[in-house]
DNA sequence: CTGAAAGCGCTTACAG
DNA sequence: CTGAAAGCGCTTACAG
């Protein structure tokens, strides 16, 4: 619809007053649902609102009220299918709040300035969301103290609120997958090698919490993990090729690789059929993720329910910005997806 | 950095006034690069507000001035590999150049809406991304007309600025790829079905320009193609699976089979290999993207660079806010990539 | 329940 | 080259 007057530019409060025959004081309140604003004052407010198809400058709102009703998230990578899913899912509850999302990413080196909010975000958001920031409990504790409120995704640190899966399970849930068809000599491609020195803490990190669920599976049936069927595969499809390569050259290879995520498991099985092998019979591949491709690659897999990650998140974080207490941790569970890349021994 | 004194709150450019000796009038100017500011006086606020960690307030900027510096991006879904890997285009530009993001999600219903800028839209961004918005010239003179700068991406419109590859040639390089090859007998997934009926304009759709270069090579090998062969695949892997099996059913199965997306073509293969067919030998499969998973399971395919698309797409719309022209239309390459699907027919 | 008025933190003619 | 001042369009105590 066109304003009443479109050489005049958008409608401001000052119309709607204007038109509705009260003040912008009154205007205002009847807009934000204000509880004191008579009835028949507002259904005045409603109209002339409608009429003149006023919409409220959000820049002028956030100015004098100080709130933006904006939540900013910060990412490593923007472009990666995990990433993907879970701005799908903070989205998804803030459109429903009706709250704007700003999106950045953030490489490792800006982890610091982050504590001091990103200048990025600089008097625009109420609240973070802060993906795979892997800080450790002493970076949280700093989080913790922020004027902005924030979330963690990815990770559960005790300090600060969050949402994740259990990645030590998550690795456990692998192994014994691997274990029940009968495999002992399984390789894993692991990813983010480099993370270990940048962590400021030293708790685990996502990929060093799988290893150990996983380890612990294998430890259990009497099985050590050797050292050269441990590879690091970068989370990328490339990675889990190369990975996968060296590894069924080994003189002795491994009759099952765990890959930390299905994008390198796709690598893997990549390198599985040009080597004229099949995957499930030859060798087994298991993934952890669920990517949208696994299924009709039929990659075994343990499931993340990534987007329900973000939902969690977001739902958490508003919770908190409607005046809730630090909720904690909001666990999200595991499945083991059977399908076709895992399967007895050769 | 914590402020100079953390208990009153951010430090706002009074405070830099007062911290350099100047007004805030020069505060604004030094800080915007004004030209007529004198260095010594420059170099003063500068210094002032490294000293107080100074960054301007953006909602008191932006409703002072009326420029957001924010973009905003519509597109029909958030969540595909496509929609992510444009956006990873647009944000790169942007953040480039200090722009904000605004991203939301255009169901073809609010199409019409959309023509009058969107409601989340309104007074927060100086200019519009339109991704696959299939508004035909219609639709598209009155973007044109619209006071919001926009630039459409993924077709190509003559009233509007745009970005995008030529649909009609890469369907036609699909088609050529497999008659080379030696096929006859091919056959078509495309996807949208339900959009024809939306469209505002006659202009065929991408899947329909598409689907016409398609043709017109056929047609000048002198095949026809059956409608029998056309399946809708809706643009999903799951699609594709379905409309695989209905195209191997049939009592004379096609040789081959090009897919309008790479996800539809990732169903395919799976229903290939659930056949206990194999791709490339057996069936010849093209899909048309190439998607970042393509390589690693070997799909043959059209490849577009959506990536660039979105980079264009901003840069085309940035230019035009710093004043330049409608700069019309920025066409984008493909190139075909041959990998293991697609072979000589059986 | 409602209004007059101050204030949010910037930008930008207008003078000088 | 610089400053005083108005203004951007809202929100919110403060009175009534």
């Amino acid at each position: 619809m066109a304003d009443t007057d479109p050489l005049s530019g958008p409608a401001t409060i000052d119309d709607v007053a204007r038109e509705a025959g009260v003040s912008t004081a009154t205007v205002s309140r009847a807009l934000r649902n204000h509880p004191y604003v008579a009835d028949a004052t507002r259904d005045r407010v409603l109209a002339a609102v409608d009429r003149l198809n006023y919409v409220a400058n959000p820049n002028a709102s956030r100015l004098a009220s100080g709130i933006t009703r904006t939540i900013g998230l910060l990412a490593p990578v923007l472009t990666s299918w995990y990433t993907g899913e879970l701005v799908a899912g903070v989205e998804e509850v803030c459109s429903e709040h009706g709250y704007d999302l700003l999106i950045g990413s953030a490489d490792p080196e800006a982890r610091e300035r982050l504590f001091h909010t990103d200048a990025r975000f600089h008097q625009r958001i109420d609240g973070a969301i802060l993906v795979d920031v892997m800080c450790g409990e002493v970076g949280a504790r700093q989080l913790a103290e922020l004027d902005t409120p924030v979330v963690v995704l990815g990770e559960h640190l005790a300090a600060v609120a969050s949402a994740s899966i259990d990645n030590v399970k998550g690795g456990r849930m692998a192994a014994e997958h691997l274990l029940e068809l009968g495999h002992r000599r399984i390789a894993v491609i692991k990813g983010g090698a480099h993370l270990e020195v940048e962590r400021i803490s030293g708790l685990p990190t996502v990929p060093d919490q799988r290893m150990q669920g996983f380890c612990d599976a294998l430890a259990e049936a009497g099985i050590t993990l050797r050292s050269a069927d441990t590879r690091d595969g970068d989370f990328t499809i490339r990675g889990g090729r190369v990975a996968t390569n060296a590894l069924l050259s080994l003189a002795h290879p491994p009759t099952a690789v765990f890959c930390l995520s299905d994008e390198m498991a796709f690598g893997a099985l990549q390198t599985i059929r040009e080597r004229g092998l099949v995957a499930g019979r030859d060798v087994s591949v298991i993934g952890f993720d669920d990517h949208t491709v696994a299924e009709s690659v039929g990659l075994t897999t343990i499931r993340q329910r990534v987007r329900e990650i973000g939902r969690l998140g977001a739902r958490t974080l508003l919770g908190v910005l409607a005046g809730g207490a630090n909720p904690g941790h909001h666990p999200v569970d595991l499945t083991l997806v059977v399908r076709s890349t895992t399967g007895t021994p050769a």
